[in-house]
DNA sequence: ACATACGTGTGGGAA
DNA sequence: TTCCCACGCGTATGT
């Protein structure tokens, strides 16, 4: 990883256009070719190159040194007025990826295996329906039970409520016969959302802080 | 700004779960206290902690290293095995923000001042309007004509739609006996965005592409 | 502090 | 590839 502290000015053109005047920054350009510049401050970087980028360095009329990083959709400009430092380090290839748990879909997991805990009276459970305005998380069967379309989330808010919205009038399409209650799984459900979704008509169901612990 | 090579394993506990096996990455350790841990591809932090966490150095059981930092809510830590570089830079203060162009907001900004371009017979536009499920981004009001309540986004999803949807109902209660039209405008309008819009009701307006050059 | 929405969101999975 | 949605989203803004 090569890491450059440069005073520079900064554009960026694609998906949007920005532009960061003079100043000091960090580069880090990656052994995978991905580029990023951070501020000394925060955790994000203010402007940043994805992997395969192409690179080319000139001189601009001033004479500064101007890099470049660009696809075939986005350019990345650097006009460089100094470099303060330019740090080589070689680091071995890191081959572990992130694992993630508390996620959403370990939620859904959990309520697939449990749908007797989410409402009394359901045993099946299908994960991931498709509806053609995007897929239900969770729908619940139950003898002489309504069909149950659930939206799971870990923390619910108004988006929620449409989404299930969505989901609801699409099974009504499709099973015009069938009884249909739209319902809202959560870890936690925001006030607006839950009076809102209420009015709906939709079933909100704030899942047990130690939903893990429950086999 | 502190750079750190270290191989090590990490975890965090807080808003989710997450582990990374033992390896080789950079810490970036900003003058603001912020924290990012960095693979060496990608430009997104493998792991972070906001500025303002509480730091800790301690020795495990094993005697390794381990680095803490904690919020009331979150814990990230570090255990490291090997600190193999460890770099001080020392970087004037940047107060250079950002400048972004082509955002939401310049879109809005263009149609408020182009209403009949949006649609005939429009004449007066009113941005941001507030609703109590979120703020309307513009208002269009011409005479003889229905209100119209325009959703702008630079590319539409299914969630625009949901969108225009809460904050009609929210207009029509408040304004029972007006005429009230939703509207999405965008300069990319996805195809199933666009079919679920037009079976609500709501209109659908792309933007010309070179919109910035039309006075 | 809560609620809401944008972003060069980023990343991952499915059609 | 495009399309869609979750995310420890981050970040800004209004209440």
């Amino acid at each position: 990883m090569r890491m450059v502290i440069l005073d520079c000015h900064i554009s960026y053109s694609g998906r949007g256009e920005t532009t960061l005047e003079r100043g000091e920054r960090l580069l880090l350009w990656k052994s995978d070719g991905a580029v990023s510049i951070h501020q000394d401050a925060g955790n994000k970087p203010v402007n940043y190159m994805a992997a395969g980028s192409l690179f080319s360095e000139t001189l601009n009329e001033d004479g500064d040194l101007v890099w470049s990083f660009e696809t075939s959709k986005e350019r990345l400009t650097l006009t460089i007025y100094t470099i303060l430092d330019d740090i080589n380090v070689a680091m071995a290839e890191d081959k572990e990826t992130l694992q993630r748990d508390g996620t959403e879909d370990h939620v859904q997991q959990w309520i697939a295996l449990h749908p007797h805990l989410l409402a009394e009276g359901y045993t099946e459970a299908t994960r991931e329906v498709n509806t053609g305005v995007g897929a239900v998380d969770i729908v619940l069967r139950g003898k002489g039970m309504p069909l149950l379309v659930v939206e799971v989330k870990r923390t619910a808010m108004l988006g929620a409520v449409s989404q299930v919205g969505r989901y609801v009038d699409a099974f009504r399409e499709i099973y015009p016969d069938e009884e249909i209650v739209g319902c809202i799984a959560a870890l936690d459900i925001r006030p607006k959302t839950f009076a809102l979704a209420s009015k709906r008509g939709f079933r909100c169901i704030t899942l047990p802080e130690d939903w893990k612990s429950i086999a």
